[in-house]
DNA sequence: AAGTGCGGGTGTA
DNA sequence: TACACCCGCACTT
């Protein structure tokens, strides 16, 4: 039954992202060779898709996948294979206070996964439970990594019948955040278990439980340096420094903007937006502060579950907006206690409606960001080209994003421009902006 | 502690 | 034979 569905999807699915030929199977004693075109990666490959990597793809290199996806033994060293572990929900199904149900990720690990299920809802303190994934004949959905010379195949099988569990940096993510908040605020012994459930399973996708970091500046009183230097050590500042690095490495580039605007995202007006953005913070000779870079990217289908997807880029014209130059110094942040910091200040953006999928562009140039560096959260730094903040170009939609409401803005020289001086079209001229048009989405947003 | 990859092993169709 | 799945181990994060 399996083979019979794959035959046929294999049929249908003739030709992946980026044009080439998917006449492949990843039993194949022997996979294509001439490969003129590899794929973005796919954050959430779902269905009969095959892909090409290059080899240089490092989410491909790690078989990376939003899915929860564990290690199946399929006793074939060259190929590995992984299976769908669903997704984790609450019994009573219940719902946030915004009507989002709470979609967990499943531990991948056994031990971790059977610890996670006796834990309870983060939204109602009920049981957990696991949905499994039947996506594939009635087996879990597998993917399939094969590494041949340059290039990395990847074929997925089965469609997925369940919710999008949180990513594994949403899940990383909030266990950090919830272990911040158990150690500034102590707990009942009943919500202290319910958190531990949290820190084990990620917490809902709901507005409520992913709190954003770092709020308006008017609420801040205690400044604390932030590019990996405290500069107080206290415990509470620890959590709160680690809370900020979670922000930056997930926040930055939802700017109050991109928020307020996602239905101009990709637009020219976008665009000027952010140049106008840029000139003002440079006008402003405030130089001591990060520069943020916005780019969204959304070449995502819409899925079954969730109507955007993230990383999904056509690396035809990427290459052309690879050396994208920005700078980003500290991180300057206030802060008014660390209870403001986990609640009153934390503020949760609403998810980018449906209406950025309007900047959908399948051919388009985007970043020169990796998806790499989006699930690592860090930085991309070569300064022969580049420095740049690379996790900002995950912008899907579909997820709880913790957003930096940042109504003051620093600018950092890039390391590309003249002197101290912002100069927006020498950035452009690095970053590629005329190959990249106005497809590329480019804003400063510094943060103090 | 959890994630990841590998590989031995078993059960089923 | 192919596939799913369990388990333990080693290594990484």
């Amino acid at each position: 039954m399996l083979k019979a569905a794959d035959d046929i999807m294999d049929q249908e699915d003739s030709t992946s992202q980026s044009g080439e030929m998917t006449s492949w199977d990843i039993n194949d004693i022997k996979l294509p060779q001439d490969v003129k075109q590899t794929d973005w990666f796919q954050e959430w490959p779902d269905s009969y898709v095959k892909h090409i990597y290059s080899s240089d793809d490092k989410n491909a290199q790690r078989h990376l996948s939003s899915w929860a996806m564990r290690n199946t033994n399929n006793h074939n060293s060259r190929i590995l294979k992984k299976s769908c572990l669903g997704v984790v929900v609450c019994s009573n199904d219940c719902s946030a206070a915004d009507g989002r149900k709470i979609y967990l990720r499943p531990a991948i690990c056994d031990k971790a996964r059977q610890k996670q299920q006796r834990k309870c809802c983060p939204n109602c303190s009920g049981p957990l439970k696991l949905i499994s994934c039947r996506g594939h004949g009635g087996y879990p959905v597998t993917n399939f990594w094969r590494h041949e010379g340059p290039f990395i195949f990847f074929q997925s099988k089965g469609a997925h019948d369940h919710p999008r569990p949180e990513t594994k940096l949403e899940a990383e993510a909030r266990r950090s955040i919830q272990k911040a908040h158990t150690a500034i605020a102590p707990i009942s012994p009943r919500l202290k278990r319910c958190r531990e459930a949290e820190s084990l399973t990620g917490e809902m996708q709901n507005q409520e439980t992913l709190p954003l970091f770092l709020s308006n500046q008017e609420n801040y009183i205690s400044p604390c340096s932030f590019n990996g230097h405290l500069i107080d050590k206290n415990p509470q500042e620890q959590i709160i420094n680690n809370c900020l690095s979670l922000a930056k490495n997930y926040s930055f580039g939802r700017s109050s903007y991109l928020t307020e605007h996602s239905q101009d995202i990709g637009s020219n007006k976008y665009y000027e937006t952010c140049k106008e953005i840029g000139s003002r913070e440079h006008d402003s000779g405030d130089l001591s502060g990060p520069s943020v870079c916005n780019m969204y990217t959304d070449y995502g289908e819409p899925q079954p579950w969730n109507k955007n997807t993230a990383l999904e880029r056509n690396p035809c014209t990427d290459k052309c907006c690879n050396s994208s130059a920005l700078s980003l110094a500290d991180l300057h942040c206030e802060i008014v206690s660390s209870q403001n910091c986990m609640d009153s200040s934390i503020q949760h953006v609403p998810n980018i409606p449906p209406t950025t999928k309007a900047c959908y562009h399948p051919a388009r140039p985007t970043t020169g960001l990796s998806g790499d560096d989006f699930y690592e959260g860090k930085l991309h730094v070569n300064y022969n080209s580049s420095y740049i903040p690379s996790s900002f170009y995950h912008l899907s939609s579909e997820d709880p994003y913790l957003i930096m409401n940042s109504t003051h803005h620093h600018q950092q020289p890039s390391p590309l421009s003249k002197g101290n001086e912002w100069d927006f079209e020498e950035e452009r001229k690095y970053t590629n902006l005329d190959y990249c048009n106005n497809e590329m989405f480019f804003s400063l947003y510094p943060l103090r």
